[in-house]
DNA sequence: CTTGGGATGGTCT
DNA sequence: GACCATCCCAAGG
C-alpha cells in the first residue's frame, strides 16, 4: 500500500480537501479490512473561517487541528455521532482540517452493514456520521497518524481524476460564501 | 419526493 | 443553558 506522505497534508486546507477526493480510506478492525474511496470532503480553516471549530481558540476538543498534519481529528456531535477529519494546513496557518463526508465502500461491506445495523448500500457511508459508524471510528482514533500503516490510514486510491463539484458547506450558518464542500460523482 | 421533529450528551460561553 | 460540521422515521403531497 502506498500512503499519502505528510507533505500532502502540509498545504492549503482547501487544496487538500479537493485532492483527497478519489483517495482510499482504510480501516482495520480485528484483523479485517474495510475501505472506501473518498467522494465528498469539506475544508475547515482557522481565523479566516468562522464555521471552523478552530476559529475561536485551541481547546481540548480541537487541539489536534493545531498539531501535526496528517492526523485524525474526530469529534462527537449531536449526542450520539462521531465525525472524522484529517488535519491539514499550510505551514503558515496555525490550524485546519478536512471533514470526510462520504466514501464509496469497497472492502468489508458486510462488516460495515453490521456496524450500522442497516443493509441499504446507498445509505451505508454517504454522510460523515454514517461512515464513522460503518468503519467503527470513535474518539479512540483521535490523533491517529494516517500517513503510515495502522488501523486507520489513507492511501493513494484511484489513478484517474474526476470532475469536482464545489458547493457551500453543509450544516453551517457562517462562511457560506466559501465553496469549500467538494464532491465527485 | 419533501418536511418536520425526536434522539441524546459533550462542549463552550 | 444553548448549541450543534447528524441521522432516522413518519407523515404529507
Amino acid at each position: 500500500m502506498s500512503f499519502l506522505p505528510r507533505s500532502f497534508y502540509a498545504r492549503n486546507t482547501v487544496t487538500v480537501a479537493k485532492e483527497l477526493l478519489g483517495k482510499r480510506l482504510v480501516r482495520k478492525v480485528n484483523g479485517k479490512t474495510m475501505s472506501g474511496i473518498i467522494t465528498e470532503t469539506e475544508a475547515y480553516r482557522h481565523k479566516d473561517d468562522p464555521a471552523s471549530h478552530a476559529f475561536r481558540s485551541k481547546t481540548e476538543r480541537n487541539k489536534v487541528m493545531f498539531e501535526q498534519v496528517g492526523r485524525a481529528y474526530i469529534y462527537f456531535t449531536y449526542g450520539m455521532y462521531f465525525c472524522f477529519n484529517v488535519v491539514a494546513r499550510n505551514p503558515k496557518s496555525k490550524a485546519g482540517a478536512v471533514l470526510i463526508r462520504s466514501i464509496q465502500p469497497e472492502l468489508g461491506v458486510d462488516i460495515m452493514k453490521k456496524n450500522r445495523r442497516k443493509y441499504d448500500l446507498k445509505n451505508l457511508t454517504n454522510g460523515p456520521a454514517k461512515l464513522s459508524q460503518a468503519l467503527d471510528i470513535t474518539k479512540k482514533q483521535y490523533g491517529v497518524d494516517l500517513t503510515r500503516d495502522s488501523n486507520l490510514c489513507i492511501t493513494k486510491g484511484l489513478e484517474k481524476t474526476r470532475k469536482i463539484i464545489a458547493s457551500p458547506r453543509v450544516g453551517i450558518k457562517s462562511g457560506l460564501d466559501n465553496l469549500w464542500n467538494f464532491k465527485i460523482t
